[in-house]
RNA sequence: GGUCGCGUGGCCGAGUGGCUAGGCAGAGGUCUGCAAAACCUUGUACAGCAGUUCGAAUCUGCUCGCGACCUCCA
């Protein structure tokens, strides 16, 4: 590893050097989506950042192992109505669907979108609902030291005995005092309270009401796992009590990963995650794009283009480009203007990518590759700055143009080492693909085929025939351009 | 009310004490049969006020505005 990457720990709100705790092997653990309801912009920003992170570290040498878990246990529907319903229940009930149906449909869709997005999949993808027997493990052995008791049938951790021994509040800020005094007269009335001890403990096992379906035997009652169990479960299954990095995104800081901290320290005694990595959320007019605010656009409308608040359709590279182009801990707003500026610029990388084949290579050289690639290397190693990097790119990408139109040069090995550094960072690094339908080895071929009649006719001077062609072109979205050295085209 | 964060040019968005971020849009030019693309040049900036400093978008204080979390949106 001679690059020497710093990450800021949301632990210590600080840069701190990267070191894995068993070199050369990296454990990656990122909270995945609750599959009852279709992927929207907001999921895809931690899942894009995590998967930049997993391709960087493997870039590196390391070899990881991405943990990203998916929940299909389900969780209160809300307050409101007093008896708690699962969600998945609900959707199940009003749809008659099955559960497990629900949650295989948007598990199925989840994936479509991560792929489309050129994300990797993890290493290991467990299911909530597949790791019962470990959570319930888990859940006694946290009650056998003294830090849950059981309620009328759930399980509820002792805030209050594990601070006495441990720092509760330390990942997010909070101070105990503050937590139960803090929302005041706005507090809402939960169900399950009165079975506390103290309104700060949070639960590890719920008793399921009569109407609920999603159910499992326990040690204390037929109920389901509480709210946080599930990634302490499974990190720890597999990656270990004390692993590398833990991800997501900054709304699960409170209480989810304070909880998971308490739950695995309550168990284990040691503290579960080294690097806790945190990725900003995405903003729409400002305000947080989410379910419970209801202001959120599914990834399959950007997709096609099908919402009130979408101008057109967006690619999901587009997407991908667009959120790279923003550091992970920074806010980004949604808008039409910022992702069509961000297509724009997406092509034009992809162009001078492609232009790298036309440079005429020259004996001597005016371009400085090598401090491009190890300015690009600066840029991610502090803290992933995905931003700095496609600035380089666009550097880059300016030199390629400029060799190209010849007031730059650039030698054979110029060329070769330009391709390096757009197929080690654009594509390998930042996972840019060039978005190809089925169709476009034939429409290459039909394009060779009518340009080079359109040639002839130019040859021939008879250019009512060859802006015809031209215009017709552009008219289907072809771009058509002209140099001395002949005739190149793109899709617009 | 508590904790944390943010406020950069027409738009998006990097940047933490002096040195050009970058992209999109705008203006002028080069090339071209014309166009497009590309290239060159170029304007507009750091919410406000006060302070520290030789020097601040960058540090400190205050003010204004915005957001996130505060028990379940994984």
């Amino acid at each position: 590893m001679t690059q020497q990457l710093f990450l800021t720990n949301s632990l210590t709100r600080t840069k701190e050097l990267f070191t894995p705790l068993n070199p050369p092997h990296v454990g990656m653990y990122v909270c995945g989506p609750t599959v009852y309801g279709p992927a929207h912009l907001g999921h895809g920003r931690p899942y894009i950042t995590f998967d930049v992170l997993f391709r960087y570290l493997q870039h590196l040498g390391y070899k990881v192992r991405y943990v990203r878990n998916i929940t299909d246990v389900g969780h209160l529907e809300d307050e409101v109505e007093g008896i708690g319903e699962d969600r998945i229940q609900k959707r199940a009930r009003l749809e008659k669907l099955e559960p497990m149906e629900i949650a295989k449909l948007f598990t199925d869709e989840f994936h479509r979108c991560m792929r489309l997005l050129n994300n990797l999949p993890p290493s290991i993808e467990p299911q909530a609902s597949g790791h019962i027997i470990e959570q319930i493990e888990m859940i006694k052995k946290i009650i056998a030291n003294g830090f849950a008791y059981e309620s009328n049938g759930s399980v509820y951790f002792d805030v209050i005995k594990y601070s006495q021994a441990h720092d509760y509040g330390k990942l997010s800020g909070r101070i105990i005092d503050e937590l139960i005094a803090g929302a005041g007269n706005e507090r809402r009335e939960l169900e399950g309270q009165l079975e506390k001890h103290h309104p700060a403990d949070f639960a590890l096992w719920k008793k399921a009401q009569p109407n609920h379906i999603m159910r499992w035997p326990s040690p204390w009652s037929e109920g389901f796992p509480g709210w946080h169990i599930e990634c302490s479960a499974m990190s720890r299954k597999y990656l270990g009590e004390t692993f590398d990095i833990h991800g997501g995104g900054m709304d699960l800081l409170f209480p989810h990963h304070e909880s998971e901290i308490a739950q695995s320290k309550g168990c284990c005694g040691k503290p579960p995650v080294r690097y806790w990595l945190h990725n900003n959320l995405i903003t729409i007019n400002g305000q947080k794009m989410g379910r419970s605010l209801n202001n959120f656009i599914n990834l399959e409308q950007f997709f096609t283009g099908n919402h009130p608040l979408l101008q057109q359709p967006y690619a999901p590279m587009t997407i991908r480009f667009y959120m790279l182009q923003a550091h992970y801990r920074s806010t980004l707003d949604f808008s039409n203007e910022a992702l069509q500026a961000a297509e724009k610029a997406l092509a034009k990388l992809m162009n001078s990518y492609k232009a790298i084949s036309q440079v005429k290579p020259t004996s001597s050289s005016s371009v400085d590759i090598a401090s491009l690639q190890q300015k690009c290397y600066d840029a991610m190693n502090d803290d992933l700055n995905t931003a700095i990097v496609l600035s380089h790119l666009f550097e880059a990408s300016r030199l390629i143009n400029s060799s190209v139109a010849g007031t730059e040069k650039m030698t054979a090995r110029d060329m070769e080492e330009m391709k390096k550094l757009f197929d080690d960072f654009f594509f390998g690094i930042l996972g840019m693909k060039e978005e190809k339908t089925a169709d476009d080895n034939s429409v290459e071929g039909l394009m060779n085929l009518i340009l080079a009649i359109r040639q002839e006719a130019k040859s021939k001077k008879d250019f009512a025939a060859s802006d015809r062609i031209r215009d017709e072109l552009v008219k289907l979205n072809f771009e058509i351009k002209d140099s001395k050295d002949g005739v190149t085209w793109c899709k617009m």
